[in-house]
DNA sequence: CTTGTTCCTTGACCGATGTCAATTCCTAGA
DNA sequence: TCTAGGAATTGACATCGGTCAAGGAACAAG
């Protein structure tokens, strides 16, 4: 709680900002405890503020009429979201739920919104940020209509280690399966089988949520043919 | 070839840019006809220019080390692209590919990251510009996870009409039915049978590139029960 | 009108993924 | 330690979409 606005501070996006921004920002700056299954708020809700992460992971998703759900993103410390209400007619164009305990940091979107229209640099480090993002989003795309499930798992994977590493490497999977299969688009099932599938083709080892592997190159091998950047991947840097 | 500054200053972006942006432009746009089937550039190419369409249609693509192509998006009349370079290293981040007869103007990056630098209102019209596109994004991703082909060929639909319309409508396919397949994500052969449920299902008639609904409320019935926004949809207003 | 090309459609088949149900595994909490 | 409930796995099966091959329709060039 006491240093929300010192977390905030640290975060790379705002190290442009202005003193007023920073000042405003102490002042209403709001730090916030939430638990599993908890939602921050819904799709199409009034959007007043703005939110960054600063413990734990949140996922982003939407439901269609039909009941099923999309889920658009899961991220954790560093990351920013529903910033882009600024320009969306004041809704939230997703809704937000704490997938384990979450700590966030949330700001009124008037605050970022008079920074980024008062400073400049300010604004053209949002656009390098969205910028990144969209890059992150033409991959999904690609990666969905491309990969087939197995690799989109090995993707997911290489994703979550050093790209530099030599030798064996294991791999800690960073929340629930369920959620993992929800987040690459896939069934509970169907994520089971893939990661059968994985171990077979790559000879990792899986205990739990602990993948081994003896180098990744296997796994590069294995993912990365289906996919049109080279590995390492450039688009690995997120919206901090 | 004459005016393509005067087309520059029609596009709704470029609406608060500076006298300085528009003269520096008219000197080195430059205005270029391709012809179906002929390569703009390729990803990864060094970046210049971006690009303006003035008429016809341009294929954003990629394509995978095992030879199969990722289709990002197909624009038309009044769209920017490869604008996104300026933050990508100097890269472009895909192909592009005239799919019949085009025309566009292309403007150093140079001049537009000029001006983003200099005039706090043009970032702040890009900014929007991207974050709208971004929101296009994620309903794509949407799409692919909860729509079906059937659907997602009536989503497309939806989205050529006039949102408003009553009674019966005519809706002309812009692009060959192969292209349209390849911007929905799937196979040619997947894209004719899937038509084919469409018109089973929402009593559709099609002749050609031809497709007559009695309503748009059938289509709208069968495809947007897959989606979380409501119709009309909102993310409309492309990134003119 | 003829020919050739490209686009489009259709059929047969197959593999990938989703669905439903049963079972086992894990872990939090009593 | 024991137990309840969710997570994960597995099997059986259905469905969807992709692949391959053949044929038909549309259109342009001669």
């Amino acid at each position: 709680m006491l240093d929300a606005a010192g977390y905030i501070k640290s975060i790379s996006l705002f190290k442009n900002c202005s003193a007023a921004f920073f000042e405003k920002m102490s002042i209403q700056a709001i730090a916030k405890h939430y638990t599993k299954g908890q939602l921050l708020f819904i799709a199409h809700d009034q959007a007043e503020r703005f939110y960054i992460v600063r413990e734990g992971w949140v996922k982003l998703f939407r439901e269609t009429l039909d009941g099923s759900q999309a889920v658009l993103d899961i991220l954790t410390k560093g990351h920013i979201f529903a910033e882009t209400a600024i320009f969306e007619s004041g809704v939230y164009p997703y809704s937000a739920e704490a997938i384990e305990d979450l700590e966030v940091v949330s700001i009124p979107l008037a605050v970022l919104k008079t920074e980024i229209e008062t400073n400049n640099q300010m604004a053209l480090d949002m656009l390098e940020s969205m910028s990144r993002y969209r890059r992150q989003q033409e991959q999904e795309i690609e990666h969905i209509s491309v990969q087939n499930a197995p690799q989109r798992i090995g993707c997911f994977l290489l994703r979550l280690v050093d790209q530099n590493a030599n030798g064996a490497v294991k791999i800690q999977l960073p929340y629930d399966k369920m959620l993992v299969a929800s987040r690459l688009g896939m069934q509970p099932e169907t994520f089971s089988r893939a990661l059968n599938k994985l171990k077979e083709k790559t000879g990792a080892k899986i205990q739990g949520a602990v993948i081994e592997v003896d180098s990744i190159d296997q796994l590069v091998e294995f993912s990365c043919s289906a996919c049109s950047s080279e590995f390492p991947c450039k688009d690995l840097q997120n919206c901090k």
